[in-house]
DNA sequence: CACCACCCCTGGACGC
DNA sequence: TGCGTCCAGGGGTGGT
């Protein structure tokens, strides 16, 4: 769920809350969520934060000597930062045991915050009374730990496309000829432009009135351009809105965001356009392996493949505003 | 290269 | 009320 908005919300309330703070410590509860060195150094135990930085949907806070560790939130993660308990409270109850995973090691030297919620897979502990926690319940998301800040660039973020918002129209123009999928792929396409997903590249085609078919190389300049200053009115307008909270995203002060009662197409299927203008009725189906929502009226193009089940009635049974 | 199916995983929505 | 089933979603991988 998280995209670039919801992304620079955590980057943006990360930084406010962590830059300069120390970790004294780390707590890893469940190992497989890191990637790279599991150790103290590469999870910049010792060090102090410097910057946290984002491109597309992808953080990484990076220590003064140095060392990052990159967060990539998947669909369900969070960063999220708390008052740490005192020692006194974190002894461990029967019931918050419940909640801790077989197999954690509860090496109790430090005061660990014990009380955790269900999927907290990373606690750092920061000077200044506050604790850092990385949840993800879903599992898709994860941590990627580097020596160097060069090296999540040369081993990662290299293989992503330029940030959707300070890509140039020339560049998107570029890349969307050198491909024939249709512009749902293309635009969700990581490699092609980093921070678009499901919801904003819904609402972007919508905007620009282009069906999500759209074969990505019959983009001229002027509509690529047009795109590149709709994706930036739109993502930065999600950013200023604190992101869209569907369902469990909230920044690293824990506060949701409101862009959600602001979209137009995606979630609406079944639902009046809500363009003044337009009488037609929000359709959804499969492209591109996503379901997509778009306005057959003011998105005129081909018809999803026939052979792709049109998911309409399942989705105007639920529409989530 | 393009595109597909499949996998990862859980909670929420739904049907009975 | 409670249980089974379906499904969303980003991204990686492996096959066609």
């Amino acid at each position: 769920m998280p995209e670039l908005p919801e992304v620079e919300c955590v980057r943006r309330s990360l930084k406010r809350l962590v830059v300069g703070r120390r970790i004294g410590a780390v707590r890893v509860i469940r190992s497989g969520v890191i990637r790279g060195e599991k150790t103290n150094d590469g999870l910049l135990v010792g060090d102090r934060v410097e910057r946290v930085v984002r491109h597309g949907k992808q953080l990484a806070i990076v220590g003064r000597a140095g060392g990052c560790v990159c967060v990539h939130l998947g669909m369900s993660g969070q960063l999220c930062v708390l008052p740490r308990p005192d020692e006194r409270d974190t002894k461990p109850t029967p019931l918050q045991r419940s909640n801790t995973p077989a197999g954690s090691t509860h090496a109790a030297a430090t005061p660990w915050p014990n009380a955790l919620p269900a999927h907290t897979h990373v606690v750092w502990l920061l000077d200044g009374g506050l604790a850092l926690r990385f949840t993800d319940p879903r599992r898709f998301g994860g941590l990627w730990t580097f020596a160097h800040f060069d090296a999540l660039w040369a081993e990662r973020w290299s293989r992503l496309g330029p940030d959707a918002l300070t890509i140039t129209p020339a560049g998107l123009h570029r890349r969307l000829s050198g491909t024939r999928r249709g512009l749902k792929a293309a635009l969700l396409d990581q490699a092609l432009v980093a921070g678009l997903g499901n919801i904003y590249v819904d609402e972007l085609l919508f905007g620009a009135r282009l069906h999500p078919m759209t074969p990505a190389d019959a983009i001229d300049r002027a509509v690529a351009t047009s795109l590149v200053g709709r994706a930036r009115t739109l993502l930065r307008g999600a950013v200023a809105r604190g992101g869209s909270s569907l369902r469990d995203y909230v920044d690293a002060q824990s506060r949701s965001g409101s862009q959600q009662l602001r979209h137009r197409v995606y979630g609406r299927a079944g639902l009046r356009c809500k363009r003044r203008a337009c009488r037609g009725v929000i359709r959804s189906g499969q492209v591109a392996g996503r379901t997509t929502a778009w306005c057959p009226n003011c998105q005129p193009g081909p018809e999803p493949d026939a052979n792709n089940r049109d998911t309409y009635p399942q989705s105007a049974r639920t529409p989530k505003r």
